[in-house]
DNA sequence: CATTGATCTGAACGCTAGTTCAGTTAATAT
DNA sequence: ATATTAACTGAACTAGCGTTCAGATCAATG
């Protein structure tokens, strides 16, 4: 090597995968042009090639690496065995996740479609695995008798539903801290688990 | 006139509109060209200009015409008094009304970027009346003492946000009914308003 | 100091986009 | 039959797209 290895080129990527991910969150994938991440990152649109073969590689790898990053976060958890515990954990958990990335998560629901099949599916399966953390997590609460749900599937998707539409409103500087945040969600959550409720 | 008037254009205008919207869901507004439009109705990309004055009217007219068929829906309904009815009747209303048009559902969350600054405040200002709607609705609950929960504000976007993210999967010939559907619903918005539950 | 090679420029490529419009078609009124 | 005109075609226009690549740049190496 004649130049310090990666001398730009370790700021020049990392750049460029915010720059990307920021305009396709604000335009739409397709409404994004190589020039105008390249203007943001101040190189020409060519120079863009040094770090990723096309737009398409662009945005999955934005989207994979939000996915794995996802689930690893999860798996390092220490999940407690109570199922009322485990709710509030994982409200808590998801909840913190999305609203520090709300960029990716916005991207990770919009631009599934501008994916290519195959990267679809590899994204699709990911999401799946995460879907059914929440569903067993609810099983489970149900078998032991501590949730009273009409439908366990349904209650799954109402719920990931309604924790991830906080990112559409969210603002650090409104009027609830993400800590208040957190514990009105997590009455919420419980009592749309039916904790203490009278059965159904 | 010459010529039965519209003998065509009452055909190819809503054929249009139609195509426009199938193709916008599926591919996204960007990524979709007037000539795959002109294609699906049968003509050329030319003739779409007798219809309307360029491709961002095409994408308004859908968005507005859908929240404007929402409030106007809702307008007409007999909202009972009791605040647990009538959030039953509310549950109902709103799966009923966006599972039958998943596609403008879902355009009008993903291409609301792609409107120009003018036409988004419009279809804005649509969103929040009905967005007041479910939160007066909650207020009324919460002073009647029917309703327990942590946060009106939040309940209404949580509320909103589980019962549009329906459209995301259900199908109507899935594992369960629409009514099946908006029973498991009621039951969960039930609990999640806190309808017969201890105080928090 | 000459060489090297990672990094980037700037121009070009083929292609397709939204939009326009002169001209054609054909259903109706006279 | 002829005139009228809404509806549509087909080709063109400018603009900009994603991508490529020969060459310029320049910090570190030998």
């Amino acid at each position: 090597m004649a130049r310090k290895t990666g001398s730009h080129s370790e700021i020049t990527g990392p750049k460029i995968k915010q720059a990307a991910l920021e305009l396709f969150a604000r335009h739409g994938f397709a409404a994004v042009t190589m020039r105008q991440i390249a203007a943001r990152v101040g190189v020409q649109a060519g120079a863009i090639y040094n770090y990723t073969p096309d737009k398409q590689a662009l945005l999955f790898d934005l989207l994979r690496g939000h996915m794995a990053d996802l689930l690893a976060r999860w798996a390092a958890e220490q999940v407690p065995h109570d199922p009322v515990a485990a709710l509030d954990h994982f409200v808590a958990f998801h909840l913190d996740f999305h609203i520090q990335r709300p960029d990716l998560v916005f991207i990770s629901y919009m631009e599934l479609r501008n994916l290519t099949e195959e990267n679809f599916k590899e994204i699709e399966e990911m999401r799946r695995r995460y879907e059914k953390i929440v569903y067993d997590m609810i099983r489970k609460g149900v078998l032991s008798g501590d949730f009273q749900v009409p439908d366990a599937k349904i209650t799954s998707f109402a719920l990931i539903a309604m924790l991830t539409g906080v990112v559409d409103w969210f603002r650090e500087d409104g009027r609830l801290s993400s800590t208040e945040l957190t514990r009105h969600y997590c009455a919420l959550a419980r009592q749309t688990f039916g904790v203490n409720a009278p059965a159904l």
